[in-house]
DNA sequence: TTGACCGTTCGACCATGTCGAACCCACGGC
DNA sequence: GCCGTGGGTTCGACATGGTCGAACGGTCAA
């Protein structure tokens, strides 16, 4: 019976829109943006409901996500080996950086942030696991998409979006920069995500030189750069050797 | 049509399992515990890759969460509007107890982990969001578990679980403990979860004055603890204004 | 080779989910 | 006050769509 079941899949449209959906949203509203006769969206809600998986404000009467798709998805990181395996590197990558540290798997042409771990100052921070980064404005998104096989075919569905002046936006010049980031082994973005901030990051490979995922830094361009807004060499030296022994770890032979 | 959908819980049934279940898992045996036909669960699987909830080894063939859940389920912290009014004021009671804060809410009688604030050194410790824990075995829980209408009659399906020898496992014991923790208006939690372990919560209550989280701090006995074992009362003062002010953050009439 | 076990496909039956119509609220304009 | 419009929810007949026994191709150990 190869063919999808198709109350799971309406299922998760509705999981995903309400994930996406900043807020709250009703059953009409639901059954409006999937095309869909309002009993059909309101049995799935229901059974969501029933399962945990979303919840139900008593007063207004709108649904959001549930507690236990919240559980559900966070054990996903039990089984992320490429996470477990990272825990130790990126934390000393973070103290000898100073900075801030993110790994990150490629999904659906974008950046899933794994791990992150803290800037090792007392500031306040947000953590951002479980948070999807663009991938072509961010040095994480770069890593990953220089060695993806599909790679940019899946990115001229729409044009690259400009967070910033420095976004590269053109999909020859991204094609360059990749180019360039398998040469080097390493990736950056110099305000091209948000203004003042930069990144650095390079490719985690396992046992098959597959890269399975990516570690860097990020933080304000006055720590990371130089005069001359290039990445300072011993910080791309922190972030290739915490990428490498993590690559190590995972079974890959040092490349 | 007031029943609920077969394939959605089904789907759901085999996300939980493949959330419990520590590793990767195969038809058969997903077939086996859940008392299903292979192909039923085999169609329900396919279905749940197509929209990226679970991922499925190239190689062994097994199945487990997967990237785009992971992601869905993380974004649940958005709408908690627990979770986001209380981000200031954990991070103060961080830097004020210099220990470790949680923040939860109550979930299927266990203690849902919503936020972590790390210890202000630079010691490395396990990001704790999403975990659940124990709820007669924790500050928190018991916090939770006293102002809950529902409350103990959850909990006598099955015996209280003993951790250490601290753990209270009797259900009049813990009864009595309850009580106290309303009067006093905090819990805490003395080596009953982990041996060297003690942790202190208060409640978090809404507008309608009704306890939706707790918060509260954990560390070891030698620095929560004075020489008769007794929660230090600084701690708990701090921990208890804490709780208030993130209340009337969400609208609570002091109390 | 054999057998046991795996993940996967096939296809017919009929249980199951679907969706138009109708219901009951709470609002808000008239 | 009344009706109209919107919300979330229930009903029920029809047929779509999911289920599961049987069978297929693969891998591994004996």
């Amino acid at each position: 019976m190869p063919g999808p079941i198709q109350s799971i899949e309406r299922a998760a449209a509705v999981l995903r829109l309400l994930a996406s959906g900043a807020r709250r949203m009703g059953v009409a509203e639901l059954a409006r943006a999937l095309e869909l006769p309002k009993p059909t969206v309101h049995g799935i809600l229901r059974t969501l409901q029933l399962v945990g998986f979303v919840e139900q404000s008593p007063d207004t009467g709108k649904y959001q996500l549930g507690a236990a798709l919240f559980h559900i998805g966070s054990s996903y990181l039990d089984g992320n080996e490429l996470r477990t395996r990272a825990l130790n590197w990126s934390d000393s990558l973070a103290s000898r950086s100073m900075e801030s540290v993110r790994i990150g798997t490629l999904h659906e042409n974008q950046v899933l942030v794994v791990h992150h771990v803290f800037r090792p100052d007392n500031s306040r921070q947000v953590l951002e696991v479980g948070a999807l980064l663009p991938s072509h404005a961010s040095a994480l998104g770069k890593v990953l998409l220089a060695d993806d096989p599909v790679g940019l075919s899946l990115a001229d569905d729409e044009p690259l979006k400009a967070y910033t002046p420095a976004t590269i936006t053109d999909l020859d010049a991204l094609s360059d920069t990749l180019e360039q980031v398998r040469q080097r082994g390493w990736a950056s973005d110099v305000e091209e995500l948000v203004d003042g901030e930069v990144s650095l990051a390079a490719p985690i490979r396992d046992r098959r030189a597959v890269t399975v995922g990516a570690v860097g830094i990020s933080g304000p361009v006055e720590r990371l750069c130089d005069e001359k807004k290039q990445p300072r060499t011993d910080l791309v030296s922190y972030v290739r050797e915490a990428a490498r022994s993590i690559s190590r770890e995972l079974g890959a032979i040092p490349w």
